[in-house]
DNA sequence: GGCTCTACCTTGATCCTCCAGGTATTCATT
DNA sequence: AATGAATACCTGGAGGATCAAGGTAGAGCC
């Protein structure tokens, strides 16, 4: 698992990124975020919830409750143009930390 | 400025990174860091200090007063084997991180 | 003396993660 | 029809973290 700091570093750029791509909903996003990272990344849902509620609330996502195929009840959410503005800052921020690393790492940089 | 989750998550591998090529104190780190980004990422020393006291209390630092040659008083940080095994561990995490963040937003893979 | 730079530290407010609980529905198995 | 697993959401409170705002102190310059 992760650090607690780098947890939730990524967990706002990582949840705005999947929802750039299209509306989902919580339970979903946890095992996207499982997928992408092998089982490397495993949120708890306790963990989740909160900072959703939090992106909505300063008003970086919507939500809506819908009706699922399979009858069951989901809170989709969706990316804000506000969202996506503060998705291209936490992009940014990232990347220039990342450089810094790469480049104390002897990494190769990006290319962009 | 970053935000305060991912100026969190920095801070361990950027410090430990920079006491890995040798040792230093509080202030030139400060100035290190602020040189490294150009700017961008300019810490407040409230925040450094304690950073830096909770990593040698954990035993990846070792620390000791010094006069140097300009008379002044400096503790200067020394980076301890366990702080390198940590180093490592925090890189495998930040590249991991970013690997998926790599992915969402279309960039190239890493050659490592 | 007064100012700036160097150099370190602590306290308190505020925020965040995460453990440990809780609720509820659907579906498959016994 | 009862049990269990998977789906799907939520909250409270403990513990940890940053950071602004304060403080201390010595060196060098005018």
């Amino acid at each position: 698992m992760l650090t607690r700091e780098l947890a939730g570093a990524s967990a706002k750029p990582l949840i705005l990124s999947i929802l750039s791509s299209g509306e989902s909903y919580g339970y979903a996003i946890l095992q996207r975020i499982e997928d992408l990272s092998d089982g490397v990344l495993s949120w708890d849902d306790s963990t989740l919830y909160p900072v959703l509620h939090r992106l909505e609330n300063d008003g970086l996502l919507e939500s809506s409750w819908r009706k699922a195929d399979n009858g069951r009840r989901r809170k989709y959410y969706l990316i804000t143009s506000k969202g996506l503005k503060a998705l291209e800052g936490e992009k940014k921020q990232w990347l220039c930390v990342d450089a810094i690393l790469a480049e104390l790492w002897g990494l190769q940089p990006r290319l962009t």
